[in-house]
DNA sequence: TTAACAATTAACCTAATTGTTAATTATATT
DNA sequence: AATATAATTAACAATTAGGTTAATTGTTAA
């Protein structure tokens, strides 16, 4: 459940996009689907398929619902595709 | 060009299990489909996702095709996943 | 309590993905 | 040359994904 969601989350460009924003801080929904040339229910779609990922953890704010980013499931990523490129990260920055 | 196709690649369970086997040396199509219950024509689909993504490497042998992992194309997306955790290395080695 | 606003959910459509079987291409063997 | 083998490509069916507009749910403010 956790590497499938994750990455079926990354591989859309909005989705990631959306993660990178929110890496500046968070943002409500309507600030979100601001940045973008789609209807605010396609966000919407989007947020949610975030969240079940758990990329994303969402508060009610009065009439706003405040996105912030959760990158704590990105560790279990970074440990795959590092594992996969096997790398040893020390050889690694010594041949940059 | 680059991280979409890599994300859209690795977003499949199959196509991740096919890099891992590749990870430990390079085996044809036969041998691959081996170990999957689907069907051939399928799974030289995902190898062709996988190629297009560069993330795979082909050449003929005989009647045999040979496959082999390219792990350079995964440098940007260790990049681009560590930013967006945003993590300092040094600080989450020396937490660990 | 009604009106307005923020956001999501519902219903629907189209495009992309994934799987199958059948046909094709390329190579090797007899 | 004919046959068998390895793999891909073609054609089709079923599912999933991503977009839209319309309807619904929460919350605030008049």
């Amino acid at each position: 459940m956790g590497l499938q969601q994750t990455f079926k989350a990354l591989s859309d460009p909005i989705r990631r996009e959306i993660l990178n924003m929110l890496k500046k801080g968070p943002l409500s929904a309507g600030e979100i689907t601001e940045h973008f040339p789609v209807t605010a229910p396609s966000i919407s779609r989007h947020l949610s398929v975030l969240k079940q990922a758990d990329l994303i953890r969402d508060t009610r704010n009065g009439k706003f619902i405040i996105y912030e980013i959760n990158t704590s499931v990105l560790e279990e990523t970074i440990l795959w595709v590092v594992d996969l490129k096997g790398v040893d990260e020390n050889v690694e920055k010594k041949q940059i």
